[in-house]
DNA sequence: CCGGTTAGTCGAAGCGCTTCGACTAACCGG
DNA sequence: CCGGTTAGTCGAAGCGCTTCGACTAACCGG
């Protein structure tokens, strides 16, 4: 492995010269950078990160700390992840990616306080979320993608929560629906203090009451399970609901099953709107669920860049953004059967009826029969 | 920031002997120790990650070179992430994930001569995966997850397809079902090389085989719409099939929307088996799928301890492991309607027959009793 | 024509560790 | 009792860069 040592023989300069050809911090001549680079190229040379990194205090290593469950990343975080690491890649930055959440808080203080972080993008951001005081505390350069309830002297990049539920609520009131439910994130999130659960539930609420429309707000467990019960609850307090705004990428699948063994249509009994979602998502469902498209590797891709003038330049220079979702219509959604009244009673002539529009319909048809 | 001079001025010893304490490279006395961890304790010290690196020439980082496509990470593969980031924080190591695919040679090739990783992992490795030859070529150590075609010299976890198949369609025979249609992964990946798609093929149509079985495999895209039109496609080829073995997990949820839709039923008139899945998604279906259950963390885990003894101890001591993949019956898989035969007409009577094994079976229970 | 900038280059110091050789003191077998 | 190990510690060199101060030569305005 060639060493900048080796690049200065070979170019007969010395090696502060090579190394203002890399970092451009002195004027170099025309001349003399060529006879550089064609050292360097002779010699496959490429700086040693370690050596460059003590030298320099900079590892030009930015973390992306996303915390990882047990489900996995959704089309819409990978979106972030590819965008960011794009966008990195590009500025001769590293992003590696730590799966730290708000329980790891050790081992962020162990990986930022040997200094291997220029910088750090949290995800899956609680409204107080510790992982903001560690990395303050240790003064490392931070970027939110989300936000934390005080934003104050706060970087980030986040979901236009507000807008995207206004808009898909008015979308379905301009289709004609009255009783529209929100099946939200769980009550845990919610009493977690989850930013989305809490935004978009007070988002749902002034935009349902904008349209003199009274709000009924469900809150689901992150699961097919949970969007299953979801349903059976909204149904309860609400019989004559005729559509359904749904935040949870894996409640609505199970909603949508549940739905079906009800033998409700979808979208002719019931609507269903999902939130932030990638259109890979949505068309998983049948039918493709009508959705607010998340914004994908773009929100990524400006928090880098946000990130960088942080690490570069001076502090402060806050940056705060917030990006809408896009609604695209698929075919879960459509005008209520009747104008705004109740959905037709379950059960009847459940099975002559042309095909299911989902995938759960054939479950019960038995119990549909005889009720 | 303190550094390890601060330590050795507190604790009266000179730096190298902090070093010793740190590395063990070397005996250090009880007293001489004991002072020196606190001095450690009482500066808050952390070593210096950059100036380790350099000095040791070992960055203590792994890499997990994990290409991202734009379908995001499903269960198995998070299982498998946190399952390796478990095993290398254990060990004292970083592990940074790298969304970098074969299409991005230079970035590896940048990142492994800058001297950054001391070893990597590769996911979702194709039979001729370029990144291997980078990575030799630059003396890194590797694991894969998942194999090459040519596996000499090189240690792999993988899971063990041949069984996993082999025990898959045993459990569809076992129900009864003779007419088995396979539903492997795209033309293209088969095209292409990846293992996994090869692998199954061949192991289905030796399991078939195994039984006097004819095999028939479907390619599919790896999305809802590719199910559908694989479902299509089967029914035309083998319009008697009575069970299914998918690979794909989004085409699994297109496949069950169409079957639905052509009013049959899973499982009376087709069961449905998937291959290499995670519970939480098996169970985001309806009925929630009957399911070779993946490895999940394990692999992970033993894909990184096996990695450190390449890192750490000498080199040559290869390690190939297959780990099988367990069959989780859900509700997705049941005998045949008739005996082998065609499927009956969808709608008729699918509420008498007996409860199927699974763990799901509760949620059926109303059926059960009236039957 | 001359003093003050500026462009361009060099050498040395230093970033914060690890590791090597050397040294001392204690220990131990014959 | 004595030469050879071993445990324990130190100081210095070195890992491969960046950055600072210093220097030279070219340039430039009055």
């Amino acid at each position: 492995m060639a060493t900048m040592q080796d690049v200065a023989h070979l170019a007969q300069v010395s090696v502060s010269t090579v190394s203002y050809v890399l970092t451009g911090a002195r004027p170099i001549s025309q001349a003399t950078r060529a006879k550089v680079l064609a050292a360097m190229a002779e010699l496959d040379y490429q700086p040693n990160a370690m050596a460059r990194g003590l030298a320099s205090r900079r590892s030009r290593i930015l973390g992306l700390l996303l915390p990882m469950d047990e489900r996995g990343l959704g089309a819409t975080e990978t979106a972030f992840v590819t965008g960011a690491a794009a966008a990195a890649s590009a500025a001769g930055y590293h992003l590696v990616l730590s799966p730290i959440g708000v329980g790891d808080l050790d081992e962020l203080r162990r990986l930022a306080s040997q200094r291997m972080l220029d910088g750090a993008l949290l995800m899956e951001v609680q409204l107080r979320d510790p992982r903001v005081d560690v990395l303050r505390e240790l003064g490392v350069p931070l970027v939110l993608i989300g936000r934390t309830a005080d934003t104050s002297e706060l970087s980030y990049v986040d979901i236009d929560f507000d807008r995207t539920v206004e808009d898909a609520v008015g979308h379905l009131v301009g289709l004609g629906h009255r009783r529209i439910v929100y099946v939200n994130h769980s009550a845990e999130a919610i009493a977690d203090g989850y930013g989305p659960a809490l935004r978009t539930r007070d988002a749902f609420i002034a935009a349902m009451a904008g349209h003199g429309l009274e709000p009924l707000m469900i809150p689901a467990e992150d699961s097919a399970a949970g969007g299953r019960s979801a349903l059976a609850t909204a149904l309860r307090q609400a019989p004559d609901l005729t559509a359904i705004l749904a935040m949870n990428e894996n409640a609505v699948f199970g909603l949508l099953g549940e739905l079906s063994g009800r033998g409700r249509r979808v979208p002719d009994d019931v609507s269903v709107v999902s939130m932030v979602t990638s259109p890979q998502v949505a068309e998983l469902a049948t039918p493709a669920l009508t959705a607010m498209n998340s914004p994908g590797s773009a929100l990524g891709r400006i928090a880098i860049e946000t990130l960088l003038r942080h690490v570069d330049g001076g502090h402060r220079e806050i940056h705060q953004q917030l990006l809408p979702c896009a609604l695209q219509v698929r075919g879960s959604s459509g005008p209520p059967r009747t104008g705004g009244g109740s959905a037709g009673n379950p059960g009847a002539g459940g099975d002559q009826r042309p095909t299911p529009d989902t995938t759960a319909a054939h479950r019960r048809a038995a119990s549909r029969h005889r009720a």
